[in-house]
DNA sequence: CGATTATCATTAGCATGCTATCGAATTGAG
DNA sequence: CTCAATTCGATAGCATGCTAATGATAATCG
């Protein structure tokens, strides 16, 4: 009877750590790739439509995304049509780390899961593909 | 090829937050139940000795212990013999609120993984338990 | 058209983690 | 025994998430 609820927490606490050093080498901060990752896939996006996106709050992107244009990796610019809404875009610091970022996450994630077989992995992302889909159907 | 890194952060995020919201009830916050939990195994024991079962920075264990003080969950007494040592005690109502807490936590774990089979479930305990020990052994 | 309502981003303030630093107390070297 | 090194908890300050409140702008209803 392992307490699963225990070991997610420490391995989730443990990849997250690992992640945030991996991506620390490419100026990008853990909470700031989601936020890349969205951005890499379409440029110029509000911070309510990454929010939503990513299924978090809209202050969350706000806020990561002042620190991301300190950091260089985005700018802010005004909507045409709507002064209400903000757009982020890219600077071409932000899409040149999109390789070597990816890169970084796969090395680890292949590090991470080195003594899981292939199948054991495929187990692995079904049973959180699962768990998923079940706290969204039920957040109770 | 399942971006296994993102699907943990997101199964990470939502049992965190279901794990949040079932323990507040019994005025629990998440962060205070790993606190609690080592108390609960073994009370009167230091900030730092927390921290070292926990592999946590003690200054978390001393803000948390903050919160939970102001919680009702413990209280901070010094040692008799040294004179730099703070103990945490449970007050009787951290004690109190361990058997319901435990039952929530195993609910929500159930709950979580009730599209899983039992097998399916040992498969993804023993995942995780790979995956923190290849961390621990490899942090790089 | 004008006023209410809805929709944005932002700010403020909290919880949870971290590292770096501080001050107090103990320990250990000489 | 004394003084430097070590070991504590605590504090400051940062990153990452959240909710609630603010203020500006758009859209809608009458």
């Amino acid at each position: 009877m392992p307490d699963l609820l225990g070991l997610f927490t420490q391995a989730a606490k443990l990849l997250r750590e690992a992640t945030d050093e991996a991506m620390s080498r490419y100026g990008v901060r853990v909470g700031q790739h989601i936020v890349l990752s969205v951005l890499w896939d379409q440029d110029g996006l509000t911070p309510g439509e990454i929010a939503r996106r990513l299924g978090t709050a809209t202050p969350t992107i706000v806020n990561t995304a002042t620190r991301m244009e300190e950091a260089g990796l985005v700018v802010r610019k005004p909507d045409s049509a709507d002064a209400r809404l903000v757009r982020l875009h890219l600077t071409p610091h932000g899409r040149s780390v999109r390789v070597p970022v990816r890169d970084a996450r796969a090395a680890l994630e292949r590090s991470a899961t080195a003594t899981l077989t292939p199948a054991e992995r495929d187990q692995l992302a079904a049973a959180l593909t699962k768990i998923i889909a079940q706290l969204r159907d039920e957040p109770a």
